[in-house]
RNA sequence: GGUCUCGUAGUAUAACGGUUAGUACAUCGGGUUUUCAUCCCGACAACGCGGGUUCGACUCCCGCCGAGAUCACCA
């Protein structure tokens, strides 16, 4: 039995730093033919909540096909996941600890502690709340923090990603269990929770490895089980050697699905980034992805997000979408992505430009800026004919005669199809001595007014005879 | 500062004592009758440093250096 889950604060959306918690303890569970996964709302910190954020959550694990078996919306026999419902349990568990005599309210305010801070810091001495424990301790109460009474010793453990770990007395403190506001802190809510909840498997960032120690003598003084332990190596930003965060751009992982970019590409790439299984393949579907994943070929080492990367495994996707699944299939996913332009546009005709253009596209929002001219006739710019640079060296008159020519015998053109215009075009090649780059430059130009477009005699036939013919005449007779 | 972790090309990674150190992205060059892209071919480019252990070390051990994480009534 395999229980993972993923345990967000709803403090604002969630962005490709952090979503790599939730895919793995994704494909775990997935790969288990038990195996569940556990979607908790830690919302303990009513100063940083925000409204909203547990909505952003759901809706970036939905894009992302990373359904999930308990939590909010599905609930399950684990409830409530809302960490802010769930008082009564901590309480419960806190008194457990209150009568062990392993925990006790702290009356110190919180300057005192301010100063003993200070104290250390001046005497080059870490700071240990526990070396300040107060020597009487009123019984506890409501609006009075509850700290754990550490008792500390050396501890290994074993991490399935980083292996064996250790660390000794000097990083294990009196650390606060109920802050005075009631509310627990995430340091017990997370291990109360995940033992109620059944949890396996503890899948979470590295910088929890320097607290572990404390969450280890809690599972003791608890009574409690050891989860396996799963430390996620950090995602570095682009630039400089920091962990990748808000303050750093992180986009939002929604962002990037408005930016055209496919779930499945952002699962791949992220799953990819910091896990491998040991082929040269790059490319994994969801399913490929929860057969493959093991948690011993989880890098140990930090990884630096490449958004290039993302990109060319995006442009990956959308051709393997359309060659296998079908030209409908990356269609019906290109809703919201095309010009304004082609808002009145039927279907058919968007389909035939995405069948032309689609092996261009680094994003779907690419169609936004590629396919204008597709649908509405692009303004002259003769600049733009003039200076290109294989028309520059040939004279206005040459290239309105050229274009004349071409005019003329696409006027004569019955069948208006990618074949047979490739023929009349391979005429007028032979006809004009012109090489291609420059026949083929200036009528693509005199059409699309774009800097690149698809083949010519495909941008044609989609064009339709009358509009290609008009837009060629409207240039011939500006030059 | 204490504690802990990490260290193969620009980036992501393969190698689990013996390879000309492999692959992908990026970059640069070439090819596929125009452009851009796709696709194909090619080039450039790496084991942080120093000691051991061993016939042999990217792989094991130690030291150093470098980078990061963490030391909250935040998670």
């Amino acid at each position: 039995m395999i229980v993972t889950r993923f345990a967000p604060s709803p403090t604002g959306y969630i962005h490709i730093g952090n979503v790599r918690s939730a895919i793995y303890p994704y494909l775990l569970a997935r790969q288990a033919k038990d195996g569940k996964m556990i979607l908790r709302i830690e919302d303990t910190d009513r100063a940083r909540y925000v409204e909203g954020a547990t909505e952003l959550i759901e809706d970036t694990l939905e894009w992302l096909g990373l359904n999930w078996d308990e939590g909010p919306i599905v609930g399950g026999p684990n409830g409530p996941y809302f960490q802010s419902e769930r008082q009564d349990i901590y309480l419960q568990w806190a008194q457990k600890l209150v009568a062990a005599g392993r925990a006790y309210a702290d009356p110190t305010p919180p300057e005192q502690i301010d100063e003993y801070r200070k104290q250390c810091s001046q005497n080059k001495v870490p700071f240990l709340y526990r070396n300040f424990r107060p020597e009487q301790t009123p019984e506890w109460q409501p609006g009075m923090p509850l700290r754990f009474k550490a008792e500390p010793k050396n501890y290994t453990w074993h991490d399935e990603v980083m292996g064996d770990l250790s660390a000794g007395p000097e990083v294990q403190d009196d650390i606060i269990l109920i802050k005075k506001d009631g509310f627990p802190t995430y340091n017990f809510a997370h291990i109360v929770d995940d033992a109620e909840m059944g949890v396996t498997h503890v899948m979470r960032g590295a910088e929890y490895i320097s607290s572990t120690p404390n969450y280890l003598a809690l599972y003791d003084a608890l009574g409690l089980e050891r989860p396996k332990l799963v430390s996620l190596p950090h995602i570095l930003a682009p630039q400089g050697n920091k962990k990748l965060g808000k303050r750093d751009g992180a986009k939002s992982v929604t962002e990037y699905r408005d930016d055209g970019i496919l779930p499945e590409a952002m699962l791949n790439y992220l799953a990819c980034l910091g896990w491998n299984d040991g082929t040269e393949q790059e490319i994994y579907t969801k399913d490929e992805l929860t057969n493959r994943f093991s948690l011993d070929r989880i890098q140990s080492s930090g990884a630096r997000y490449d958004e290039t990367k993302l990109l060319w495994m995006n442009g990956q996707w959308l051709r393997r979408i359309y060659d296998t699944d079908g030209p409908e299939a990356l269609f019906s996913r290109t809703t919201g992505f095309w010009p304004e332009s082609a808002a009145d546009v039927s279907d058919e005709y968007k389909l035939k430009v995405l069948s032309i253009i689609y092996d261009r596209l680094k994003t779907l929002s690419d169609l936004r800026t590629m396919t204008d001219y597709f649908f509405k006739d692009p303004v002259i710019d003769l600049e733009m004919l003039l200076q290109n640079k294989f028309l520059k060296k040939l004279s206005e008159s040459e290239l309105e005669d050229l274009l004349k020519r071409t005019i003329a015998k696409l006027a004569d053109l019955e069948s208006w199809t990618a074949d047979s215009l490739q023929e009349v075009l391979n005429a007028l090649l032979a006809e004009t001595g012109k090489k291609p780059a420059e026949l083929f430059s200036l009528i693509r130009i005199a059409l699309s007014f774009a800097p690149f477009s698809p083949a010519l005699n495909l941008t044609m036939e989609v064009l339709g005879k009358e509009t290609s013919l008009a837009r060629l005449n409207a240039v011939a007779s500006s030059i």
